[in-house]
RNA sequence: GACCCAGUAGCUCAGUUGGUUAGAGCGCGAGAUUGUGGCUCUCGAGGUCGCGGGUUCGACCCCCGUCUGGGUCCCCA
């Protein structure tokens, strides 16, 4: 008698049971079909990578939840939060051989360590889209109509009459436009945009004494409170932005390219202009976004994503121009499960076999191998248990259309019985043994 | 990381001022119906009461610790 195993999964993680197996794989397929469309490349990494591809000086809060560890050749490895780094380092290696823009997408499963509650797990499997080598805002408002295409497809709506999703949009270049001319750049810049991520749970007070030690006084501090604060949609969300940073501001102006090229897509009316949008990753550099459903029945972002030129730079690189963005499966999945969405799914198994006693089972087994040759799905029942039992068993749990019985009196007479299921008044009828490769 | 709540059968839960052998519904299995499901009836299997320690003559119940889950703060791969 050995000791009993611990039949949870390891916290923060989870199982995947074939019901729950489905809902990933349906998910996953609606995903890669959206990307193919799109004309993006699936690719993947592999998710141990080295701890230092996350180690960034902004003090970005993704490096206090690396699941990192030491390995027997004490190696520093982190299971990866995100597959962003692993691409920028895929592209340095390939250096000038890769064709750009290049447009590559992929759905790795990352970690973090960090705290579990509900649409928050310590793993998720995250789909990316990522152009790489397009300077061009076109790249954003692309990504965003394939991120809207896939929502519209999934079932949640995305035209104006009836929006379930909204895209609040910011770029980092206003408020770096408006810092610059305080004198504000450079590291001093990504340092104040940390602390200001941190306004709502710091407060107004600790953030204005933390960037007083960056040397921003207060003068600077109302300023930045000033420009967070603007939003609005479409065009009017841009006037607001106008008045505030001056037309001339270079975040401005691509956020008006933006919207120029996203209205095309039918996009125009989803995007929220909204300066408070900042994103906790400081490798952004340019459009930065969130997808947020509309109804505010959940709190937390459906997605997020945005323009980082400088990563590959910082990294060691060649500067390269990259925007992309992540969904994770968590977030979507209970949305859709919340609003009905998600389809029924069940198992795909065209015909249940079924010998009758051990006699049976050499032509139950020709019947199967009959019928998998024509493509049909095929279990056979091997259970010998009572018809009661294999009828109910074949319909509910297989979720078969056709039951071929196998009994003394079917082989006696050369014919099998054929039972078809899940039809109201349905009669079975006799299908000699000889037409189903068993005669 | 901080605080609050919870953990009893496969699932949803009841239970006790601390007292013999811990219950229900659903699900599962068998039979009524020795070859025809979805309804009904009968019977049955299934539990170290999350785990560890303490208090007590005696703990599912009280105390401490711990693990896991839910919630809030926080933050959102």
């Amino acid at each position: 008698m050995t000791e009993q195993i611990d039949l949870q999964p390891v916290k923060g993680v989870r199982d995947f049971y074939p019901e729950d197996q489905r809902v990933k794989t349906w998910l996953f397929s609606l995903w890669r079909d959206v990307a193919r469309r799109f004309g993006y490349e699936e690719f993947d990494a592999c998710v141990l990578e080295h701890e230092e591809l996350y180690v960034r000086k902004a003090g970005d809060e993704i490096t206090g939840q690396l699941y990192g560890f030491a390995d027997k050749s004490d190696r520093r490895l982190a299971l990866r939060p995100e597959l962003t780094p692993s691409l920028a380092r895929m592209v340095m290696a390939r250096g000038s051989a890769l064709p750009l823009p290049a447009r590559w997408f992929a759905i790795p499963q990352c970690f973090r360590y960090e705290n579990v509650q509900r649409g928050r797990k310590r793993e998720h499997y995250q789909w990316n889209m990522d152009v790489i080598g397009l300077a061009s805002v076109a790249a954003e408002a692309e990504l965003m109509a394939a991120q809207a295409l896939f929502l519209r497809e999934a079932g949640l709506g995305t035209s104006p009459e009836k929006a379930d999703v909204v895209f609040r949009v910011s770029n980092r270049q206003v408020l770096q436009g408006v810092l610059a001319r305080l004198g504000i750049t450079g590291d001093r810049f990504a340092q104040t945009c940390v602390i200001i991520d941190k306004r709502d749970k710091i407060g107004p007070e600790a953030m204005a004494s933390e960037l007083f030690k960056l040397g921003i006084g207060d003068d600077a501090t109302k300023r930045i409170s000033e420009v967070m604060a603007v939003s609005g949609h479409g065009a009017e969300g841009l006037a607001a932005i106008s008045a505030v940073v001056g037309k001339d501001n270079p975040g401005l102006v691509q956020l008006g390219e933006l919207l120029e090229y996203a209205e095309p897509f039918g996009l125009g009316h989803l995007l929220r202009f909204d300066l408070s949008v900042i994103r906790g990753l400081s490798y952004y550099t340019g459009t930065v976004w969130e997808v947020f459903d509309s109804s505010g029945a959940m709190p937390r972002a459906i997605a997020g994503g945005g323009r980082y030129d400088a990563l590959i730079e910082t990294l060691g690189g060649k500067p390269t121009p990259m925007a992309g963005f992540g969904m994770g499966d968590v977030v979507i999945i209970d949305i859709l499960r919340e609003k009905s969405l998600l389809p029924p799914l069940r198992r795909q198994v065209d015909d249940v076999v079924y010998p009758m006693s051990a006699k049976e089972i050499p032509v139950a087994n020709k019947v199967a191998r009959f019928l998998r040759k024509q493509g049909r799905v095929v279990v056979v029942d091997y259970s010998l248990r009572r018809f009661k039992h294999v009828v109910e068993r074949a319909e509910t749990v297989e979720g078969a259309s056709m039951l071929y019985v196998l009994g003394g009196n079917e082989v006696a007479s050369g014919k099998a019985t054929v039972k078809p299921l899940g039809q109201e008044g349905a009669k079975e009828y006799p299908v000699p043994l000889a037409s189903l490769g068993a005669g």
